[in-house]
DNA sequence: AATATGACTGACCGGTCAGTCATTTTCGGC
DNA sequence: GCCGAAAATGACTGACCGGTCAGTCATATT
């Protein structure tokens, strides 16, 4: 049997996982590449054989936890593709907000990476992937919305990616709240506050009536 | 004339704005005492008669920019009293966008702000503080919401806070992706959504809304 | 003019840490 | 069970930087 490949593999698997806790914890700079080595239960040496450098393990962390969570969005929306788009919309955030424990935990990550893309050395790489990801999911979210004005669920004349834009924007102030702890559920504020808002955002029933 | 007292005030004025442009250009870490003695025109060791330590200065700029935010808001608040909730709203948005080039210059500022308050020797100070200036914008909202519910001018069925809480959060989000230069407005984008927002929570026109 | 003050300076020190590399350990093939 | 290659190790090094403090000098006081 030969387990080489994924033993390399679970390995490989453990230095991100611990990169992406130690990071967390300490952020970018402040983490030590003796700390994610202990932490992964390797030596420091070791790490030097999978990532090149301490910044190319961060933004290895980062293209693998973003791939993860695209990945679900896009799976997500196959899945329940024909029904009503306010529904689909409810699905997507209900989706977002139940990685829980173990997004609960990586926030800080998700602010690190915001700050790294903010200033530092790797800032014009983290932007453009930051931008990249936004844009496919405000024309994802987007496209959704424009959906729903083609079958008439929606008034027309609202502008879908201004709406999607807000609409992922208010997710990302939600969960920078969150690691303030301020005293509100997110996810019950959001759904309390996605009735008005698709309130405002339905065809008026009087004259295109609902699809 | 006694200008001392005055000269002491700018030269510890031109620190702080020395080492706000500092550490947004190159974050808390990376930034160095040497790069902002310089950019402020006075000796490494001169920083240390105004601020007691790195940490301490830029908690100094944390809360002389916060206290500027707050004060601007309250400012517009009074001036505006009686009007329709709804136009306060947009004059309170317009606003925070109002900011413009300083803010701009200072945005990956903020997410250092943020950054501090994830992780670090900092966190718990500035989680504290970041936490107490969202509650009291969320409540000052929020109170703001609640009254055009009392008029009547609301539907009377939904959370004031909860709604408060997204709409700040909506404008933390959308000054993320000006951050990473995703291609739209936030100004024209916020103000098409808020349109939506608002008739879904007016109150019905005929009678007391749908419940 | 002589003296006192204290704001300001910048060379220096000690600690920290990313990255290196000589050495040791592991492992597959025979 | 032996050998050589590949993988893993961790002690070491050199650069860097926060904070200190002995000394300077412009200004105020006598």
């Amino acid at each position: 049997m030969d387990f080489s490949a994924s033993k390399r593999e679970r390995r490989a698997t453990a230095i991100l996982a611990a990169a992406a806790h130690v990071f967390a914890r300490r952020g970018l700079k402040a983490s030590t590449m003796d700390e994610i080595a202990r932490a992964a239960g390797v030596a420091k040496g070791t790490l030097y054989l999978y990532h090149p450098s301490k910044q190319e393990l961060f933004v290895a962390v980062f293209d693998g936890l973003f791939r993860q969570l695209t990945e679900r969005m896009q799976e997500r929306l196959d899945t329940d593709g024909g029904r009503p788009v306010a529904e689909q919309l409810r699905g997507l955030v209900a989706d977002v907000f139940a990685w829980d424990d173990r997004f609960l935990e990586l926030l800080p990550l998700w602010l690190e990476f915001w700050a790294a893309a903010g200033s530092g050395d790797l800032r014009e790489r983290m932007t453009t992937s930051l931008r990249g990801i936004y844009e496919d999911v405000i024309a994802l979210v987007g496209g959704l919305l424009a959906r729903g004005q083609a079958t008439g669920e929606f008034r027309p004349d609202f502008d879908p990616r201004a709406h999607a834009a807000v609409l992922m924007g208010a997710i990302d102030g939600l969960f920078l709240q969150a690691m303030f702890q301020v005293a509100s559920d997110p996810r019950a504020a959001l759904e309390d506050f996605l009735d008005s808002a698709l309130r405002g955002m339905r065809a008026a029933p009087g004259k295109g009536g609902t699809a």
